[in-house]
DNA sequence: TAAATCCTGTCA
DNA sequence: TGACAGGATTTA
């Protein structure tokens, strides 16, 4: 699935048809082409030349010649691929951009999810571009400001890591392998993570998506880069699809179970649910636990002193 | 904040 | 044959 490291790949392939002209575009189904009229996409997007290519989350934006942005998004099964005119056309082929340098630029998507939009000068972008989080590789995300976010934040620290709003271009795959990294439990609240964990956190972020982008991305089943060819990193991967197989760090089986409604891959010894101090949970619960019960009582609010013990 | 939804191929 | 996979949007 197309998370930050793949789309990454993508983009930098993408770097061949700068300049390029749109001389041709064909839309096979309408449905992918989004907020336009599809006859008003093609008309609009013929002739621009392509200046510049760039990823944001895991968006691709294509910024044209009037002005206007080509926006792309693969969801989990969209593919791009540039191929030869006289290459046969991939099945799930929904829109080609014939390219003056002579290939063509070919979007196909098994699932219909993914899509393009276009977007005038002056235009609305899709909300969850204008409402999204930083990049991971941001320098103004730092150790302190991911730990101020996180104690802003409530739920689970994997629901958090997944909204885009939070922080951009993470996913199922990553967000499992960056918890395992760090050694926190999925269902860890947010609020929960400290100044320490945090700075840990933001560090298995970083060096996860940086293998990952050395590897050209991890192909599970559909991912392709640009020019049909898998991404590397799945060997890399430590829990990510790995239930029944030893932990790398401690050869304890890894287990899967469901959090924010995603399948859910950790270590169950490595990445326990709190570690805090004075908060020692029953002894050994384990993932598949079902809570006893809430027992929390009504969240201070109104005036309520937040952070009175540790503050960082 | 979190669940339901969209879609269709794959797997049990 | 039905559960499952999953990113973003919508709904509760």
């Amino acid at each position: 699935m197309p998370e930050l490291p793949e789309v990454e790949t993508v983009r930098r392939a993408l770097d061949e048809v700068l300049g390029q002209t749109v001389v041709l575009v064909t839309v096979i189904s309408p449905s992918m082409v989004r907020g336009i009229d599809p006859e008003a996409f093609v008309r609009s997007l013929e002739g621009e030349r392509i200046e510049e290519i760039r990823r944001r989350g895991k968006y691709l934006l294509f910024s044209l010649s009037s002005g206007a942005t080509l926006i792309g998004h693969l969801m989990m099964a969209g593919r791009l691929l540039l191929k030869d005119p006289g290459q046969a056309l991939p099945p799930h082929t929904h829109v080609i951009l014939s390219l003056s340098g002579g290939r063509e630029l070919v979007y196909q998507d098994l699932r219909h999810f993914g899509g393009f939009r276009l977007v005038e000068p002056g235009g609305t972008l899709p909300m969850g571009l204008v409402r999204m989080g930083p990049e991971p590789f941001d320098p103004a995300l730092t150790a302190p400001v991911l730990a101020r976010m996180l104690r802003e934040r409530h739920g689970k620290i994997k629901g958090a890591l997944l909204d885009q709003h939070f922080i951009a271009g993470l996913g199922n795959i990553y967000v499992d392998e960056a918890l395992f990294e760090a050694r926190i439990h999925p269902e860890t609240g947010t609020d929960s993570i400290g100044s320490a964990r945090a700075a840990e956190l933001l560090s298995a972020i970083q060096s996860v998506l940086e293998r990952a982008i050395s590897h050209r991305g991890t192909t599970f089943g559909t991912y392709m880069d640009l020019n049909g060819r898998p991404g590397e990193n799945a060997p890399a991967l430590k829990v990510f699809r790995r239930e029944g197989k030893p932990c790398p760090r401690c050869g304890t089986p890894i287990v899967k179970f469901r959090v924010a409604g995603r399948g859910t891959h950790i270590c169950p010894r490595c990445q326990v649910k709190s570690r805090r101090r004075g908060f020692s949970r029953r002894p050994s619960s384990s993932p598949t636990d079902p809570k006893p019960k809430p027992e929390r009582t009504s969240r201070v609010s109104g005036g309520g002193i937040r952070s009175r013990v540790k503050s960082s």
